[in-house]
DNA sequence: TATTAACACGAAACCGTTTTCGTAACTTTT
DNA sequence: AAAAGTTACGAAAACGGTTTCGTGTTAATA
């Protein structure tokens, strides 16, 4: 057991001053070649490091950075902090992580947590229930408070911070444009409620997609599942009642659900039924027919938001940089399920 | 903007010393009650709270632990991480999350990183690299500065700390035990040289349960597949030249593209041939049809790891307690992919 | 009334660094 | 030989807290 060797042990052992130590270890030349030498020989020989707290004390920067996001169980977000962990160390920066559990006061919670001088700023996708309360004041308080905040995915316009978001629209649109192009009229989209802003935002290329192309929107096209339980029933209705040629999922599961029902119902994938989802995870990849799909660059829009989050972080500026909204393009990824 | 406000500050502002305000706020009967009103109303509404990082300084830990796993995007881990996280928020403690990439250097680089001073102990998974080299040297050094290590299932007899793995012998001859109670008897095994030592159990397990029942073993029935490409190709011939009636498949992706193929080949599945998995992934639940598997309760995992690990760090024995390798049983869930 | 106890607070040390500034001891210049 | 300039180092403050100990004032006791 060899405990971690300080500064002043260092001064103590050598008879000099904490400061020389100091001095000695960042090369100065205010100490002479001899005692520089001693002191660093000394040091490489019990494996001297710098205290990382005392520096963050001192520094006032951590080099921390904050995730929160609602979920790591899930394919998106995980490629997502995959993206930003990769940036942030290569930048020597630590990720601690907490999960809101899609619960408001959780993200409230954890970010107070850890914004008493553990982190330096955060990069955050808001849980369901706080963009199902439209409350923000947590954020707001922090930025106030001069800790720089990078929102992605599920954003709002409520809070000015910088901003990382899909164009969940156009890809939407491209989508369903994708499916009318191969001819088909009867556009089905399975949706959820659950986190607004993206599924919102998809719907609305959906619709536009329609509209540009003079095709009559039906309601009952629509069809609104719940999260993560067996929708195998309300699927395999809304197939029974409605004639569909074609379908959008707001995400893989949905997708894969109904692809196992429909291919349960007799009808081939993607002769009878194309089927598009959104996240390009392991179920698409894996699935029969593999299912085409939009790619939303997880990896890459983490990586963007930790860029940006620590450029804001590291500037010297006096006037700070207006906010920025940068955009990631999906790319509609086509394989078995639709017909190419 | 608000900027933070410290003791300091207070203390000026209400024209009082700074031992006054903190003892104060921590209700010290030493500070008459006019005094702690003042003080405590001030500190309320400039919202003060202590910086944790002059706390941590103080009090010479930091209520940070460091995880290190080798993968995010990847089911096990991710679960494991939640339950990891959820104890040690519970607890007060947050987490600072590092991937190693399968990597020994990023494995070594991020824990020295933490190790200075950033985080109180570590839970990890080893790398593949790092258990092919064998080499540890980095974990005892922590261990030896007193930096205590929790390891999970991918783990090594050659370093003395607290672990948690999961029984993956029993529960693979369990596996293969209820294929030949079902009657097969031409049992394979597709399996990774990957990640050596859970693939080498797993692989123990089904060797003794054919030992155990009297079925000679055919080295032929094993596939040993590289990580995470198409291996289409690799499992079709393997299924071509021998007449299987049972897989054992050490993880969900090797299980799923193995239903593909061999559905691809007019086989029924559980009819003709049987399948388990292992990992109770988002693959196993959506297949079709549903992948019996070997649920690792990853969450569980972390949980009792965490456990294990705040114990050992707040234990104010004078005497350490011995290392402990705790066991999690997994189960076997028996699905639409095996006859039950 | 003198002594002691209780009360209410402040000074200072400490955690481990960095950094500014001061200075003793030489060396160089005039 | 006196003045000025270098060299090589140490003291101390600062980052933001906690905590021990000392002390002046008032209240209780002898």
């Amino acid at each position: 057991m060899k405990p971690k060797i300080t500064l002043k042990d260092i001064a103590r052992e050598l008879d000099v001053s904490i400061s020389t130590v100091s001095k000695a270890l960042k090369n100065s030349k205010e100490i002479s070649k001899d005692t520089k030498d001693r002191i660093k020989a000394f040091a490489k020989f019990y494996n001297y490091r710098p205290n990382n707290i005392a520096l963050s004390l001192k520094n006032r920067r951590t080099k921390n950075i904050g995730v929160v996001i609602p979920d790591i169980v899930h394919h998106f977000f995980t490629t997502v902090f995959r993206g930003i962990e990769k940036y942030a160390n290569s930048m020597g920066y630590n990720v601690i992580i907490c999960i809101s559990d899609e619960s408001f006061d959780k993200e409230v919670i954890n970010m107070e947590m850890l914004a008493n001088g553990s982190i330096d700023g955060f990069i955050l996708s808001l849980s369901a229930e706080t963009q199902r309360k439209n409350d923000f004041t947590h954020l707001k308080e922090l930025l106030d408070q001069g800790i720089p905040i990078v929102l992605f995915d599920r954003v709002t316009q409520d809070v000015a911070c910088d901003k990382v978001v899909l164009n969940d629209v156009e890809i939407s649109r491209e989508s369903v444009e994708h499916f009318i192009g191969k001819g088909s009229e009867k556009i089905a989209l399975i949706t959820t409620d659950n986190y607004f802003n993206v599924s919102e935002s998809r719907k609305d290329g959906y619709l536009e997609a329609l509209k540009d192309n003079d095709i009559p929107f039906d309601e009952n096209l629509i069809l609104t599942l719940p999260h993560d339980l067996d929708n195998t029933k309300l699927i395999t209705e809304f197939f029974e009642k409605n004639e569909i040629e074609a379908v959008l999922c707001v995400n893989e599961i949905f997708a894969v659900q109904c692809m196992s029902v429909i291919q349960q119902m007799g009808f081939r994938i993607p002769e009878d039924i194309s089927i598009i989802g959104f996240t390009d995870g392991i179920l698409s990849r894996f699935s029969s027919p593999k299912l085409s799909t939009v790619a939303q660059h997880g990896e890459k829009m983490g990586e963007l938001a930790a860029k940006m989050l620590i450029n804001r972080m590291e500037s010297t500026e006096v006037v700070e940089e207006p906010f920025k909204t940068e955009i990631i393009n999906a790319t509609l990824i086509k394989r078995g399920s639709t017909i190419n």
